[in-house]
DNA sequence: TTGAAAGCGCTACCAT
DNA sequence: ATGGTAGCGCTTTCAA
């Protein structure tokens, strides 16, 4: 039949570099230096070769290609939670930044912390040339790693001991600037809705935010747990006011999502208008944040600065193994929106 | 020094199954038996192979085993803008779902279609065993892909010639639904705030829409453009506004995010109160569609479903090249919301 | 069950 | 500039 299609056939032989040189009368040496970048090869050779090439339908095979040069050119990219609308926006930037670069991305998702030992090994099997992660990696997962010689770039967590690169929003700084405004605004009655409980980054923002109140002479601080969904949230709150008695002048939720959780949950079920009667603050900025029925006051993570600065270390360290890791801190935009009542 | 970390020394030699081979004092072919599923090996041989592993901490490499077995596992997955909120859910129960499967996912995004040429030849050049698109491709990509001896799985994209499978929900029906109900309701000016013209997703859910209000006997529709974004639905409403020279009594957006942005443009810069002035109903069914704020009136998809279906159906395909291309389209869940007077 | 040997498709070194 | 050749690390016959 002349008109059928390739899946009803058998899978067939792979066209590979030698088909190309005897369809060129050239060495099969000759396609692959025609095929790499900075190689020797006269005009006429050039010629002959692509010309034969895209006769036979040749495309050069990656794969054979990483197994003689020790380089995959594809990067694990480790993420935990996509729950948090704030990742997908990193992931879409990560992958294009890559691309310019040559590189693929191999895509690694956790739904719990604790399956991060197999993928970790399906990433060292897969001698990819770097990872980067945005879930958190212990001590020995770290020397695992470096045990095997793959430069990593911690996205959102604060290195351990030096053994990775590190590139992370400067939260406690955050957290500190809403704290501050929050209170010169003489707001007093302060509750706090936390992310979940295994993540560095919801741990850390939490406990910023109550040191700085601390600092501020506010000790007692109504502490809820979430999980940075939605309706973690929109139940935080009211947990809140029962833990209360009444709600709080403000409400510090370690994520945009459960921020505007909480300020349906009050303006839906307590009748409370936000800003008038309660201040809600968020933070990461992601794009729900903005809508107008919420505006959220927030602290915005510069995410594209950040993938490209995970990026351009990651690849730096890929180059030159010998380079001894670096962190890199960056600040948050501060947004004043009209979720919350500031001097400002 | 005894702890220096590995960053700082020299990229070692790879530890291979020779290495194991060594130390256990087998040969490497009993090693590569014992790493195979179902191969045959003594208990003893297990033994003393995965104890010499360990003592020298051997990995199987995936690279070569892909060589040799020409099977990648790997699949392709292609995402075209994941500005549309309703990518990342999809990136991620479909990664979910392949890692089930011992399958990798090597992630490509497109700014643009047009850079779809090139991605192609690139999951090419990496041997994937199957490509998922959520991208549109014409015939000649098709073909390539086919040629290639490829399964492709397109979601949410009709099939071309049936020369791919594909995994869809039904958007024909679901705007019908969404029609029906507002004229039922009484609704009678109505405009259309569209999606990216490049869209074929959005590009059927706006013709779906105008035909069958013209079947019920709605002739004159305001059709304004949108891009999938807020910010468009935001400017959206006013530029209906404008045409129609006062407001609809229905707006359909062709998604939930510019329905969205709809709603907060009509509050905020029209005074309309919705649903009680303006109905306003939306696509997909996203996180956002379902904060109180905008409850919205939409369709949503099954994704789960339609991951499993669509991971399935590959799978199949490339254990069985041989089958022939299969469609199965999803009905969407009719979700009443509260953003549109309806009926029921 | 085990071992020897032949590749998978490519790059890189070495001659020419 | 070009061609021959030796692997990269693995799976898979084929004998033993």
């Amino acid at each position: 039949m002349d008109k059928e299609t390739n899946h009803q056939k058998r899978r067939q032989r792979r066209t590979t570099s030698y088909d190309v040189a005897r369809v060129a009368g050239v060495s099969q040496s000759a396609v692959s230096r025609v095929f790499k970048a900075g190689a020797s090869a006269s005009a006429e050779m050039r010629q002959r070769v692509q010309a034969a090439a895209k006769k036979v339908g040749y495309r050069p095979n990656a794969i054979a290609r990483g197994l003689i040069t020790q380089r995959s050119n594809m990067v694990a990219v480790v993420i935990s939670r996509m729950t948090n609308l704030y990742y997908p926006e990193l992931l879409m930037q990560l992958t294009r930044e890559f691309s310019h670069h040559g590189i693929r991305v191999l895509l690694f998702t956790l739904e719990h912390e604790s399956e991060i030992d197999s993928v970790l090994e399906q990433m060292l099997q897969y001698q990819v040339d770097g990872i980067v992660t945005a879930a958190m990696l212990n001590r020995e997962q770290l020397a695992l790693i470096d045990e095997a010689g793959i430069p990593v770039a911690l996205y959102n967590r604060r290195s351990r001991d030096g053994l990775a690169s590190a590139v992370r929003c400067d939260q406690e700084e955050g957290e500190r600037w809403l704290v501050t405004q929050l209170v010169e605004a003489a707001h007093r009655r302060f509750a706090i809705i936390s992310g979940p409980e295994d993540s560095t980054v919801s741990v850390e923002r939490t406990s910023s935010a109550v040191q700085k109140l601390a600092e501020l002479g506010i000790q007692e601080v109504t502490v809820v747990g979430g999980d940075y969904s939605y309706q973690s949230g929109r139940l935080g709150f009211p947990a809140i006011v029962k833990q209360l008695g009444g709600p709080p002048d403000a409400v510090i939720a370690a994520n945009d999502v459960m921020a505007i959780g909480c300020i349906d949950a009050a303006r839906q079920e307590f009748n409370l208008p936000v800003p008038e009667a309660l201040s809600v603050v968020g933070f990461d900025g992601v794009g729900p944040a903005r809508y107008a029925a919420y505006n959220l006051t927030t602290v915005q993570q510069p995410v594209e600065r950040m993938t490209q600065a995970t990026v351009a270390m990651l690849l730096e360290r890929i180059k030159d193994p010998q380079l001894p890791p670096e962190e890199r801190i960056f600040a948050g935009a501060k947004v004043a929106g009209g979720s919350a009542r500031l001097l400002i």
